[in-house]
DNA sequence: GTCATTATGTTATAATATTGCATTTGGCAA
DNA sequence: TTGCCAAATGCAATATTATAACATAATGAC
């Protein structure tokens, strides 16, 4: 992903979750709105403490974590956000009102995620399960590594 | 996995450690050997303050947290057990010594984990996420879903 | 407007994990 | 053997992540 549609994701994405909740009746409150303007500037994930302390300087009162876990919540029962368990973290879902499966490749230099969907590595996943007798849930995989410019910056380090 | 291999691999395990410290030079101490028995007797992976508790009971006393977190360290990083960190649980790696990639089978249901090496998969995670300027590293899957004998009961019900 | 539902506020606490420093143990060279 | 260093363990405090339980306020259906 270049930069640019990094960026041109980020900013839409309040707009695009904004327009499925009206879509869907989804009360999108003014609690709610704040933390989606959080975590739609954010370049990479944010732990929910992080998104806390920013939250608590908007209202300029501190916020107590039950307020932002609800919210993170309803962002993630309704597919605008997934919640990463490898970092305890809460990324942007970038494909919004899509299936929840695929990928999120998670950079361990910059902490950027990057979501792929990809039907064939579904399928893949699922055979292989089956061989051992397992019957996967639909999920999205977590996946570490290095993205394209951090990759680049360390072969040329 | 039948149930038997289950047991097999079960009894097995603190063995085959013991036999790669003894290889290996690596310290073997009774505190050691006493989380690797507990370890080594769960059906399913445990959490660190499960391990703490029936430590405590053993010991006759109560035993703090770092002492744990430290013989689990000792343990993963010497390839002997796997954190799932989709869970904060510990589970015997059950390919003591061999490359850590592959994938972790997570049951929903009963919470057991089964260890599958896949080299085809490694690969083909590898090439897709490439085609996302994505460098992968070697890293254990968490796949959630329904081991065998869950999926039969949950089919049967 | 009343009422039920949904959302938010607030306090407390649970669950998971780490830091920092003191003490003990084990290996090994003089 | 002794002394030393490094590795392992003990221990207290605290950091980080997350939830429970209950009160209050806002919203929407009727």
């Amino acid at each position: 992903m270049s930069a640019t549609a990094a960026k041109r994701g980020q900013k839409n994405w309040p707009k695009q979750v904004e327009a499925v909740c009206v879509r869907q009746g989804l009360q999108l409150t003014p609690l709610r709105r704040r933390v989606l303007s959080i975590l739609g500037e954010s370049a990479a994930p944010l732990g929910a403490y992080a998104i806390i302390d920013r939250l608590s300087k908007i209202e300029g009162k501190q916020i107590a974590p039950p307020t932002v876990y609800r919210t993170l919540e309803f962002f993630a029962e309704n597919g605008f956000l997934h919640k990463i368990e490898s970092r305890n973290v809460f990324a942007r879902c970038e494909h919004v009102g899509h299936a929840h499966y695929g990928a999120l490749l998670l950079c361990e230099t910059c902490g950027r995620s990057e979501e792929i969907e990809d039907e064939a590595l579904d399928e893949f996943l699922k055979r292989t399960a089956a061989r051992a007798g397992f019957a996967l849930q639909p999920q999205m995989l977590e996946l570490q590594g290095l993205c394209k410019s951090c990759a680049a910056a360390a072969r040329g380090a």
